[in-house]
DNA sequence: CTAACTATACTTAGTTG
DNA sequence: GCAACTAAGTATAGTTA
């Protein structure tokens, strides 16, 4: 009558206690995340797949992208940028950051769409999917759009740069 | 000298105490899902904000998103989604949220990205201008085969779709 | 503030019906 | 197979350095 043993970090063999190993952690687990999210006013979202029997768990947080929003609205903003001319590295890690922030939000946005995709399947046929191509057409047709925009800007910025810096050279 | 309440599944008032906790349960929580992976070949994923310093958490190992997307292509969803029938209203109302979300955050992206643009041209003459365009060409060439690969899965996924909708149609 | 500690709350492996 | 139970094992609130 062994009472408990100590988790050893490795597969369970035996598959009915694997089953059974995985439906506990996993209620601990969601528990925990919603715990964490009301205690600490957290965003968090997760995705379990379920080996036994084809499907998957996920724990969603509805609003937890606006916490995203808020957070980036203090950014490094322009007109600072102005006396720190001498101040280079500075600057440069600056930017060094904001790249870095730009790609995590980059792979968080993937994620959601890929969390929308997956809940899309999860519906099998049962919603129209007509919708959803729509949306995604229109996606596309924002985004390029924003790329564009982002291309005539940096067009114009580049020849006020340039402007710049024959007014400054030196 | 209190030794430990009972958790009130409340927020923490106290900024620092809330501070400490989220660290500490966000460091169980990945533990923990690192276990469940483990223990019972689980693939699973989280995503954490961090409400403190604009950043994010997320357990996976880098590749979890095409193993999810992998995993979940070859499962047998006709039977999954009969029991999703009467969730159907929950779950569209998720789809919907998960919408505003992806357009609110790519907006936000955008933003962010010509902020940055922006920085680095207020920097003037003083950083190499040529690297950061390539930065923005890169952007570009990411975004649409971003583009193209949502494209691609939501074909695949249509298809998958209206094939259970013959099989199913009723 | 962060790190370490420790007593206690909570989780869960093993067991039982 | 699942649910309940219970004690061993863990996580963590409160505390100290």
């Amino acid at each position: 009558m062994t009472r408990r043993n100590k988790v050893k970090l490795e597969l369970f063999q035996n598959m009915s206690e694997r089953k059974v190993s995985f439906r506990k952690r996993k209620t601990g687990l969601m528990k925990k995340l919603s715990e964490l999210s009301t205690l600490c006013d957290v965003d968090a979202c997760a995705i379990i797949l379920n080996p036994f029997n084809s499907s998957f768990d996920v724990w969603p947080s509805p609003p937890w992208v606006q916490s995203v929003l808020t957070k980036f609205r203090h950014m490094p903003e322009v007109e600072e940028t102005k006396h720190m001319y001498n101040l280079e590295t500075i600057t440069q890690e600056r930017i060094q950051k904001t790249r870095e922030q730009v790609r995590k939000l980059r792979m968080e946005n993937r994620r959601i769409e890929i969390e929308q995709i997956i809940n899309q399947c999860m519906l099998g046929g049962s919603l129209d999917f007509k919708n959803d191509l729509n949306l995604l057409n229109d996606m596309d047709l924002v985004l390029s759009q924003n790329i564009q925009e982002l291309n005539i800007r940096i067009k114009a910025l580049k020849g006020e740069n340039s402007h710049e810096n024959t007014l400054m050279g030196s």
